[in-house]
DNA sequence: TCTGGGGTCCTAGGACCC
DNA sequence: TCTGGGGTCCTAGGACCC
């Protein structure tokens, strides 16, 4: 078979251009600790840290505890001594707030444009192709946010996703660092109405590592090489970039110099795989206590899979000892276990899980974390199988009791009711055998347990439970 | 004493097949 | 003397993101 030299149209006049694209990044600045002072005034202007589950390290810091010298990730007993030396403040992650203070700081920023990427808690991208007035419009948005929401953000706009990013980067230094750029570009930086001049000036003021795709050991690379500036990298042939490094960078130089790689996805794509992991509040040596952590993950991941409409195809399931601790004896196994068919019944995926510990599970050792993750996940209408009359997981009954039991919690709250193996009264001991039974459902309240988190700081959460609104006392 | 959790994509290398 | 070549699938690990 013989192809056509050249497409008919080749010979007509060049196609005109795809019109070129607008993209907006709204990023809430410093989020976490943004949320908490909405709630508690008396943190505004003080140093203060978000910590990790467990209480474990700082994960979000105030503009006042980057200026203490307080890096992302810094463990807590490392920084615990700024608490008396600076008034430094520590609070629990409070997710239950920020995810409904993302939730809310989403719908604002969606009116920005004619389509939405949510890429994180706290950022997301507009799509702006075509609008008039881009900088004005994210001016009003920004406004808006802080006066409904009590929550500070910037917006950059390019015409790709990495320029935006590098315009969000901008907008963000001109604003809390003057003199790194300037001042006009602070908080809305839209590089569309800037000249092509005007661009490379900003893209040489900033540091190769601040490009979004490019991480401490390409920066580190780049540099070896006598790339210290997004500039420099946007100047890079991309065909020698792909042959050093990688198909990832090429297309992070593209995107630099204005060609769009990066598709705009409004509507998530499925989750390719569904993890549940925890380090616990004490090290874990009892068997029984694993049972309760792992059927906890277990349950919390298939409601996961269930809310995005798939099943799981198999399941891997993991113990580890501490890394951070040379004096305990060592310990990590993983365990992937067959889903056949695939499933999304708590019983089911629970009853598996337990089944993986059973195998993995070794005494003596200080168990530190553990998790299940869910993979080979499917969407679509779940195939055909055969009945061979006994219920099982996958049946009508099942998928009812299911359906029961995400109403109940979506009702009351999802720690409403949970499996026996997980804690209930008397629960541990009866469930999940070799056999996979998952264990009876129960809604007893268990007492506290060496696996779970602590979290000592916490602060309310103001949105999501009538029991622990926002208090106001007149006078 | 005390060090998070949840994702994605890409690549290299081995097993296997014809 | 000289010991094929190409394809697929799977997995582990690296790098990155927030």
């Amino acid at each position: 078979m013989s192809a056509p030299i050249a497409p008919a149209h080749a010979a007509a006049a060049a196609p005109p251009p795809p019109p070129a694209g607008a993209f907006a990044l709204v990023d809430g600045n410093n989020f976490y600790a943004a949320c908490e002072r909405v709630f508690e005034p008396r943190l505004r202007g003080r140093p203060l840290v978000v910590l990790s589950n467990n209480d474990g390290c700082a994960i979000a810091r105030s503009e006042e505890a980057k200026a203490l010298g307080v890096a992302m990730g810094a463990p807590w007993f490392r920084i615990r001594h700024l608490e008396q030396q600076a008034g430094l403040v520590a609070l629990s992650a409070n997710f239950a707030l920020y995810g409904d203070m993302s939730q809310r700081l989403m719908e604002v920023a969606a009116e920005l444009g004619q389509g939405q990427e949510i890429y994180s808690i706290d950022e997301c991208f507009i799509d702006l192709t075509g609008l008039p007035e881009a900088s004005a419009r994210a001016r009003q948005t920004r406004e808006r946010i802080q006066r409904w929401l009590g929550l500070p953000t910037c917006i950059g706009i390019g015409p790709t996703k990495t320029l935006a990013k590098l315009a969000n980067h901008i907008a963000k230094s001109a604003e809390r660092k003057p003199g790194s750029y300037p001042a006009r570009l602070a908080q809305v930086c839209n590089l569309l109405e800037l000249t092509a001049r005007q661009r490379d000036w900003l893209l040489q003021r900033t540091p190769v590592a601040e490009v979004w795709g490019v991480g401490p050991r390409s920066a580190a690379q780049l540099q070896a090489h006598g790339v210290q500036t997004a500039l420099d990298l946007q100047r890079l042939d991309p065909a020698l970039v792909r042959q050093r490094w990688s198909v990832v960078l090429e297309r992070t130089v593209r995107e630099l110099g204005g060609l769009a790689c990066i598709g705009f996805e409004q509507v998530p794509a499925p989750k390719q795989q569904i993890a549940v992991t925890r380090s616990f509040g004490q090290p874990v040596t009892e068997l029984d206590d694993l049972r309760q952590a792992l059927s906890h993950f277990g349950s919390r991941a298939a409601r996961k899979l269930r809310q995005q409409g798939s099943r799981a195809g198999a399941l891997l399931v993991f113990i580890r000892t501490s890394p951070f601790r040379p004096q305990d004896a060592p310990y990590a196994r993983s365990l992937v276990l067959p889903l056949n068919p695939p499933s999304d019944d708590t019983l089911r995926l629970v009853g598996t899980t337990l089944q993986a510990l059973q195998a993995l599970y070794r005494p003596g050792y200080r168990y530190a974390k553990a998790g299940v993750l869910l993979l080979d996940l499917q969407s679509g209408p779940p195939q055909a199988e055969l009945d061979w009359g006994a219920p099982q997981a996958g049946s009508g009954r099942s998928q009812r009791l299911m359906r029961a039991l995400d109403a109940v919690n979506d009702r009351f709250g999802a720690q409403a009711l949970w499996l026996g193996a997980a804690g209930g009264a008397g629960g541990a001991g009866g469930a999940g055998g070799a056999g996979g039974g998952g264990g009876t459902a129960g809604c007893t309240e268990p007492a506290p347990r060496p696996w779970q988190m602590r979290q000592q700081r916490r602060s309310p959460r103001y949105t999501t439970r009538w029991d622990e609104l926002l208090q106001v006392r007149a006078g």
